[in-house]
DNA sequence: AAAAGATTTCAGTAATTATTGAAAGTTCCG
DNA sequence: CGGAACTTTCAATAATTACTGAAATCTTTT
Protein backbone atom coordinates (compact mmCIF):
# COMPACT_ATOMS: atom_id res chain seq x y z
CA UNK A 1 0.00 0.00 0.00
CA UNK A 2 1.54 3.61 -0.90
CA UNK A 3 1.30 5.94 1.98
CA UNK A 4 -0.96 8.58 0.54
CA UNK A 5 -3.68 5.89 0.19
CA UNK A 6 -2.76 4.42 3.68
CA UNK A 7 -3.48 7.88 5.37
CA UNK A 8 -6.31 8.14 3.12
CA UNK A 9 -8.19 4.56 4.71
CA UNK A 10 -7.04 6.12 7.75
CA UNK A 11 -8.88 9.32 7.78
CA UNK A 12 -11.77 7.33 6.32
CA UNK A 13 -11.68 4.80 8.99
CA UNK A 14 -11.71 7.59 11.71
CA UNK A 15 -14.40 9.09 10.54
CA UNK A 16 -16.52 6.13 10.18
CA UNK A 17 -15.67 5.85 13.80
CA UNK A 18 -16.42 9.00 14.35
CA UNK A 19 -20.17 9.38 13.54
CA UNK A 20 -20.85 5.95 15.47
CA UNK A 21 -19.69 8.15 18.48
CA UNK A 22 -21.91 11.11 17.88
CA UNK A 23 -19.10 13.44 16.44
CA UNK A 24 -19.37 14.42 13.52
CA UNK A 25 -17.60 12.94 10.54
CA UNK A 26 -16.03 15.84 9.25
CA UNK A 27 -14.44 16.91 12.53
CA UNK A 28 -13.15 13.42 12.99
CA UNK A 29 -11.62 13.65 9.49
CA UNK A 30 -10.00 16.53 9.94
CA UNK A 31 -8.64 15.27 13.74
CA UNK A 32 -7.69 12.16 11.54
CA UNK A 33 -5.53 14.18 8.30
CA UNK A 34 -3.92 16.32 11.34
CA UNK A 35 -2.51 13.24 13.27
CA UNK A 36 -1.33 11.86 10.43
CA UNK A 37 0.29 14.73 8.84
CA UNK A 38 3.79 15.49 8.67
CA UNK A 39 3.22 19.27 10.27
CA UNK A 40 0.57 22.02 10.90
CA UNK A 41 -1.66 22.47 8.35
CA UNK A 42 -3.71 25.67 7.13
CA UNK A 43 -7.52 26.01 7.09
CA UNK A 44 -6.81 26.16 2.87
CA UNK A 45 -5.11 22.80 3.08
CA UNK A 46 -7.41 20.83 5.02
CA UNK A 47 -10.39 22.16 2.78
CA UNK A 48 -8.12 20.50 -0.29
CA UNK A 49 -7.32 17.48 1.28
CA UNK A 50 -10.69 16.68 2.30
CA UNK A 51 -13.00 18.61 -0.21
CA UNK A 52 -15.06 20.53 1.93
CA UNK A 53 -15.54 24.34 2.32
CA UNK A 54 -14.28 27.68 4.21
CA UNK A 55 -17.13 27.57 6.82
CA UNK A 56 -17.18 23.53 7.40
CA UNK A 57 -13.82 23.63 7.67
CA UNK A 58 -13.35 26.60 10.44
CA UNK A 59 -16.45 25.40 12.11
CA UNK A 60 -14.90 21.85 13.00
CA UNK A 61 -11.04 23.38 13.30
CA UNK A 62 -12.87 25.11 16.06
CA UNK A 63 -14.67 22.66 17.51
CA UNK A 64 -11.61 20.35 17.83
CA UNK A 65 -9.77 23.31 19.52
CA UNK A 66 -12.63 23.80 21.44
CA UNK A 67 -11.78 19.96 22.71
CA UNK A 68 -8.18 20.72 23.25
CA UNK A 69 -7.49 18.27 20.59
CA UNK A 70 -5.99 20.88 18.10
CA UNK A 71 -3.61 23.57 18.62
CA UNK A 72 -3.37 26.59 16.79
CA UNK A 73 0.20 27.32 15.82
CA UNK A 74 1.20 30.93 14.46
CA UNK A 75 4.37 30.59 12.08
CA UNK A 76 6.46 33.82 12.82
CA UNK A 77 6.20 36.31 10.38
CA UNK A 78 2.97 34.34 9.07
CA UNK A 79 -0.60 35.83 8.90
CA UNK A 80 -2.08 32.52 8.59
CA UNK A 81 -2.95 30.32 11.42
CA UNK A 82 -1.79 26.55 10.87
CA UNK A 83 -3.58 23.70 13.14
CA UNK A 84 -1.81 21.21 14.90
CA UNK A 85 -3.21 17.80 16.09
CA UNK A 86 -2.37 16.21 19.82
CA UNK A 87 -0.37 13.28 18.64
CA UNK A 88 -0.69 11.63 22.29
CA UNK A 89 -3.15 9.17 21.95
CA UNK A 90 -3.71 8.95 25.71
CA UNK A 91 -3.69 12.84 26.09
CA UNK A 92 -6.39 12.34 23.53
CA UNK A 93 -8.65 9.86 24.90
CA UNK A 94 -8.86 11.67 28.26
CA UNK A 95 -9.46 14.91 26.80
CA UNK A 96 -12.63 12.85 24.89
CA UNK A 97 -13.13 11.61 27.70
CA UNK A 98 -13.14 14.34 29.93
CA UNK A 99 -15.49 16.38 27.50
CA UNK A 100 -18.33 13.78 26.97
CA UNK A 101 -17.97 13.72 31.51
CA UNK A 102 -18.74 17.54 31.23
CA UNK A 103 -21.21 17.74 28.78
CA UNK A 104 -23.21 14.27 28.66
CA UNK A 105 -22.70 12.58 31.90
CA UNK A 106 -22.94 15.05 34.79
CA UNK A 107 -26.50 17.01 33.06
CA UNK A 108 -27.91 12.95 33.43
CA UNK A 109 -26.83 12.71 37.07
CA UNK A 110 -28.08 15.94 38.07
CA UNK A 111 -31.21 15.30 36.40
CA UNK A 112 -31.52 11.28 37.87
CA UNK A 113 -30.94 12.95 41.43
CA UNK A 114 -34.13 15.47 40.67
CA UNK A 115 -36.25 12.27 39.91
CA UNK A 116 -35.45 11.22 43.61
CA UNK A 117 -38.32 13.62 44.90
CA UNK A 118 -41.60 11.42 43.87
CA UNK A 119 -44.33 12.00 45.92
CA UNK A 120 -45.81 9.02 47.80
CA UNK A 121 -48.55 8.18 46.55
CA UNK A 122 -50.38 5.54 48.96
CA UNK A 123 -52.24 3.74 45.76
CA UNK A 124 -49.30 2.95 43.82
CA UNK A 125 -46.70 2.45 46.91
CA UNK A 126 -44.86 -0.60 44.82
CA UNK A 127 -44.27 1.32 41.77
CA UNK A 128 -42.60 4.35 43.33
CA UNK A 129 -40.30 1.88 45.09
CA UNK A 130 -39.76 0.13 42.42
CA UNK A 131 -38.81 3.09 40.03
CA UNK A 132 -36.88 5.00 43.26
CA UNK A 133 -34.91 1.41 43.18
CA UNK A 134 -33.92 1.93 39.61
CA UNK A 135 -33.20 5.48 39.41
CA UNK A 136 -31.02 4.74 42.51
CA UNK A 137 -29.04 2.30 40.73
CA UNK A 138 -28.71 4.17 37.46
CA UNK A 139 -27.76 7.30 39.54
CA UNK A 140 -25.15 5.09 41.53
CA UNK A 141 -23.54 3.71 38.22
CA UNK A 142 -22.93 6.60 36.29
CA UNK A 143 -21.40 8.67 39.58
CA UNK A 144 -19.04 5.91 40.05
CA UNK A 145 -18.37 6.26 36.04
CA UNK A 146 -18.12 10.07 36.49
CA UNK A 147 -15.31 9.52 39.36
CA UNK A 148 -13.77 7.00 37.55
CA UNK A 149 -13.27 10.14 34.51
CA UNK A 150 -12.62 12.34 36.55
CA UNK A 151 -9.94 10.19 37.96
CA UNK A 152 -8.55 9.11 34.55
CA UNK A 153 -8.24 12.53 33.69
CA UNK A 154 -6.50 14.06 36.11
CA UNK A 155 -4.00 11.28 36.34
CA UNK A 156 -0.50 10.86 34.18
CA UNK A 157 -0.16 8.33 31.59
CA UNK A 158 1.80 6.46 33.51
CA UNK A 159 -1.04 5.60 36.17
CA UNK A 160 -3.06 4.96 33.75
CA UNK A 161 -1.27 2.50 31.52
CA UNK A 162 -0.58 0.44 35.00
CA UNK A 163 -3.95 0.07 35.87
CA UNK A 164 -5.20 -0.47 32.61
CA UNK A 165 -2.53 -3.16 32.51
CA UNK A 166 -3.67 -4.58 35.81
CA UNK A 167 -7.17 -4.63 34.95
CA UNK A 168 -6.78 -6.66 31.60
CA UNK A 169 -4.16 -9.16 33.64
CA UNK A 170 -6.20 -9.85 36.42
CA UNK B 1 -43.30 15.53 41.52
CA UNK B 2 -45.71 13.07 40.64
CA UNK B 3 -44.12 9.68 39.67
CA UNK B 4 -45.86 9.86 35.87
CA UNK B 5 -43.91 12.95 35.85
CA UNK B 6 -41.25 11.41 36.50
CA UNK B 7 -41.14 9.02 34.78
CA UNK B 8 -41.48 10.63 31.51
CA UNK B 9 -38.34 12.86 32.44
CA UNK B 10 -36.50 9.65 32.89
CA UNK B 11 -37.40 8.46 29.50
CA UNK B 12 -36.54 12.01 27.84
CA UNK B 13 -33.52 11.97 29.29
CA UNK B 14 -32.18 8.68 28.73
CA UNK B 15 -33.54 9.46 25.00
CA UNK B 16 -31.42 12.51 25.07
CA UNK B 17 -28.45 10.62 26.07
CA UNK B 18 -28.90 8.23 23.76
CA UNK B 19 -28.71 10.17 20.65
CA UNK B 20 -25.14 11.08 21.52
CA UNK B 21 -24.17 8.27 21.57
CA UNK B 22 -24.77 6.67 18.39
CA UNK B 23 -28.31 4.79 20.01
CA UNK B 24 -31.23 6.24 18.23
CA UNK B 25 -33.18 8.20 20.57
CA UNK B 26 -36.63 5.92 20.18
CA UNK B 27 -34.36 2.73 21.13
CA UNK B 28 -32.95 4.80 24.07
CA UNK B 29 -36.67 5.89 25.38
CA UNK B 30 -38.31 2.31 24.69
CA UNK B 31 -35.58 0.74 26.90
CA UNK B 32 -36.09 3.38 29.86
CA UNK B 33 -40.47 2.75 29.30
CA UNK B 34 -39.37 -0.85 30.16
CA UNK B 35 -37.05 0.08 32.41
CA UNK B 36 -39.48 1.82 34.68
CA UNK B 37 -42.25 -0.53 33.76
CA UNK B 38 -43.38 -2.20 36.90
CA UNK B 39 -44.55 -4.87 34.53
CA UNK B 40 -43.54 -6.06 31.09
CA UNK B 41 -45.33 -5.05 28.09
CA UNK B 42 -46.53 -5.30 24.63
CA UNK B 43 -45.94 -3.24 21.71
CA UNK B 44 -49.37 -1.91 21.72
CA UNK B 45 -48.35 -0.30 25.35
CA UNK B 46 -44.97 0.84 23.86
CA UNK B 47 -46.72 2.73 20.73
CA UNK B 48 -49.23 3.87 22.87
CA UNK B 49 -47.04 5.11 25.79
CA UNK B 50 -44.55 7.37 23.47
CA UNK B 51 -47.05 7.85 19.94
CA UNK B 52 -44.90 6.32 18.00
CA UNK B 53 -46.01 4.04 14.89
CA UNK B 54 -46.27 -0.29 15.03
CA UNK B 55 -43.22 -0.07 12.33
CA UNK B 56 -41.38 2.13 14.76
CA UNK B 57 -41.88 0.30 18.08
CA UNK B 58 -41.25 -2.99 16.63
CA UNK B 59 -38.29 -2.45 14.62
CA UNK B 60 -36.73 -0.69 18.01
CA UNK B 61 -37.75 -3.40 20.35
CA UNK B 62 -36.05 -5.96 18.23
CA UNK B 63 -32.85 -3.55 18.33
CA UNK B 64 -33.07 -4.03 21.89
CA UNK B 65 -33.51 -7.60 22.10
CA UNK B 66 -30.33 -7.89 19.52
CA UNK B 67 -28.68 -5.99 22.37
CA UNK B 68 -29.72 -8.45 24.95
CA UNK B 69 -31.31 -5.35 26.72
CA UNK B 70 -34.56 -6.17 26.37
CA UNK B 71 -36.28 -10.43 26.45
CA UNK B 72 -39.13 -11.58 24.66
CA UNK B 73 -41.80 -12.42 27.59
CA UNK B 74 -44.45 -15.40 26.74
CA UNK B 75 -47.50 -15.09 29.05
CA UNK B 76 -49.38 -18.42 29.56
CA UNK B 77 -52.63 -18.71 27.32
CA UNK B 78 -51.80 -15.29 25.65
CA UNK B 79 -51.03 -14.98 22.31
CA UNK B 80 -49.39 -11.73 22.31
CA UNK B 81 -45.50 -10.66 23.12
CA UNK B 82 -44.42 -8.84 26.20
CA UNK B 83 -41.38 -7.22 26.23
CA UNK B 84 -39.23 -6.67 29.78
CA UNK B 85 -36.26 -4.89 30.37
CA UNK B 86 -33.06 -6.09 31.88
CA UNK B 87 -32.99 -3.91 35.20
CA UNK B 88 -30.35 -4.87 36.13
CA UNK B 89 -27.48 -1.95 35.08
CA UNK B 90 -24.32 -3.63 35.73
CA UNK B 91 -25.42 -6.20 33.15
CA UNK B 92 -26.42 -3.26 30.65
CA UNK B 93 -23.56 -1.66 30.49
CA UNK B 94 -21.73 -4.37 29.81
CA UNK B 95 -23.81 -5.40 26.68
CA UNK B 96 -23.46 -2.09 25.74
CA UNK B 97 -19.59 -2.30 25.99
CA UNK B 98 -20.02 -5.68 24.18
CA UNK B 99 -22.10 -4.82 21.28
CA UNK B 100 -20.27 -2.10 20.92
CA UNK B 101 -16.74 -3.49 21.13
CA UNK B 102 -17.80 -6.37 18.45
CA UNK B 103 -19.42 -4.01 16.60
CA UNK B 104 -17.32 -0.83 16.20
CA UNK B 105 -13.71 -1.33 18.21
CA UNK B 106 -12.50 -4.38 16.11
CA UNK B 107 -13.58 -3.75 13.03
CA UNK B 108 -11.06 -0.50 13.53
CA UNK B 109 -8.25 -2.67 15.00
CA UNK B 110 -8.32 -4.74 11.79
CA UNK B 111 -8.49 -2.00 9.44
CA UNK B 112 -5.56 -0.63 11.67
CA UNK B 113 -3.35 -3.42 11.55
CA UNK B 114 -3.86 -3.28 7.10
CA UNK B 115 -2.29 0.00 7.63
CA UNK B 116 0.94 -1.25 9.04
CA UNK B 117 2.04 -2.29 4.93
CA UNK B 118 2.98 0.64 3.84
CA UNK B 119 5.22 0.42 1.22
CA UNK B 120 8.76 1.88 1.69
CA UNK B 121 9.73 5.16 -0.28
CA UNK B 122 12.84 6.53 -0.07
CA UNK B 123 11.90 9.99 -0.74
CA UNK B 124 9.48 10.11 2.42
CA UNK B 125 11.07 8.00 4.69
CA UNK B 126 10.70 10.36 7.76
CA UNK B 127 6.65 10.74 6.49
CA UNK B 128 6.05 6.96 6.57
CA UNK B 129 8.16 6.70 10.17
CA UNK B 130 5.48 9.26 11.57
CA UNK B 131 2.65 7.41 10.07
CA UNK B 132 3.84 4.27 11.53
CA UNK B 133 4.35 5.85 14.97
CA UNK B 134 0.92 7.42 15.18
CA UNK B 135 -1.08 4.33 13.73
CA UNK B 136 0.97 2.27 15.62
CA UNK B 137 0.01 4.04 18.77
CA UNK B 138 -3.76 4.41 17.85
CA UNK B 139 -3.43 0.30 17.20
CA UNK B 140 -2.01 -0.76 20.23
CA UNK B 141 -4.61 2.02 22.71
CA UNK B 142 -7.20 0.50 20.98
CA UNK B 143 -6.45 -3.22 21.77
CA UNK B 144 -5.62 -2.47 25.74
CA UNK B 145 -9.71 -0.59 25.68
CA UNK B 146 -10.33 -3.87 23.26
CA UNK B 147 -8.97 -6.39 26.25
CA UNK B 148 -10.14 -4.26 29.10
CA UNK B 149 -14.24 -4.07 27.57
CA UNK B 150 -13.67 -8.43 26.87
CA UNK B 151 -12.54 -8.37 30.61
CA UNK B 152 -15.22 -7.13 31.97
CA UNK B 153 -17.86 -8.81 29.55
CA UNK B 154 -16.47 -12.06 30.79
CA UNK B 155 -16.50 -11.06 34.70
CA UNK B 156 -19.26 -10.86 36.91
CA UNK B 157 -20.29 -7.78 38.80
CA UNK B 158 -17.96 -8.22 42.23
CA UNK B 159 -14.87 -8.36 40.20
CA UNK B 160 -16.39 -5.08 38.16
CA UNK B 161 -17.56 -2.89 41.44
CA UNK B 162 -14.27 -4.13 42.91
CA UNK B 163 -11.74 -3.24 40.55
CA UNK B 164 -13.49 -0.10 39.54
CA UNK B 165 -13.60 0.87 43.52
CA UNK B 166 -9.92 0.54 43.66
CA UNK B 167 -9.70 2.69 40.58
CA UNK B 168 -11.23 5.16 41.74
CA UNK B 169 -10.27 5.51 44.86
CA UNK B 170 -6.37 4.93 44.27
C1' DA C 1 -58.48 -24.39 5.22
C1' DA C 2 -59.94 -19.95 6.23
C1' DA C 3 -60.45 -16.26 9.35
C1' DA C 4 -58.58 -13.69 13.08
C1' DG C 5 -54.73 -12.15 15.72
C1' DA C 6 -50.22 -10.72 15.78
C1' DT C 7 -45.70 -9.42 13.83
C1' DT C 8 -42.57 -7.83 10.22
C1' DT C 9 -41.20 -5.30 6.21
C1' DC C 10 -40.25 -1.39 3.49
C1' DA C 11 -41.24 2.46 0.15
C1' DG C 12 -42.45 7.02 0.90
C1' DT C 13 -42.07 10.89 3.83
C1' DA C 14 -40.72 13.60 7.70
C1' DA C 15 -37.31 15.24 10.87
C1' DT C 16 -32.77 16.01 11.97
C1' DT C 17 -28.13 17.15 11.19
C1' DA C 18 -24.29 18.69 8.32
C1' DT C 19 -22.46 21.59 4.62
C1' DT C 20 -22.01 25.35 1.56
C1' DG C 21 -20.86 29.85 0.14
C1' DA C 22 -21.30 34.45 0.27
C1' DA C 23 -21.45 38.32 3.34
C1' DA C 24 -19.86 40.30 7.57
C1' DG C 25 -16.31 40.72 10.81
C1' DT C 26 -11.29 41.04 12.29
C1' DT C 27 -6.61 42.09 12.20
C1' DC C 28 -2.65 43.88 10.39
C1' DC C 29 0.07 47.09 7.94
C1' DG C 30 1.31 51.04 4.91
C1' DC D 1 -7.80 55.77 7.54
C1' DG D 2 -8.13 52.15 3.67
C1' DG D 3 -7.58 48.02 1.97
C1' DA D 4 -5.67 43.36 1.78
C1' DA D 5 -5.46 39.01 4.10
C1' DC D 6 -7.58 36.13 6.73
C1' DT D 7 -11.43 34.24 9.87
C1' DT D 8 -16.12 33.78 11.36
C1' DT D 9 -21.06 33.58 10.88
C1' DC D 10 -25.35 31.92 9.31
C1' DA D 11 -29.42 31.41 6.12
C1' DA D 12 -30.26 28.36 2.51
C1' DT D 13 -29.67 23.80 0.95
C1' DA D 14 -28.10 19.11 0.82
C1' DA D 15 -27.39 14.75 2.93
C1' DT D 16 -28.46 11.63 6.30
C1' DT D 17 -31.20 9.26 9.42
C1' DA D 18 -35.57 8.04 11.58
C1' DC D 19 -40.58 7.19 11.30
C1' DT D 20 -45.03 6.05 9.40
C1' DG D 21 -48.59 3.21 7.83
C1' DA D 22 -50.37 0.01 4.96
C1' DA D 23 -49.45 -4.35 2.89
C1' DA D 24 -47.26 -8.78 3.37
C1' DT D 25 -46.21 -12.50 6.23
C1' DC D 26 -46.49 -15.56 9.83
C1' DT D 27 -49.17 -18.03 13.66
C1' DT D 28 -52.95 -19.66 16.09
C1' DT D 29 -57.66 -20.92 16.50
C1' DT D 30 -61.98 -22.75 14.95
Amino acid sequence: MKIDEAKAKFIQSWGALGTQWGINRTMAQIHALLLVAIEPMTTEQVMEALSISRGNANMNLRALIDWQLVERIHKLGERKEYFEAEKDIWKVATRIAGERRKRELQPVIETLSTLREVEKDADRKAEIKEFRKVTKDVQQFAEKVDQMLDKVNKADEHWFLGTLLKVVRS
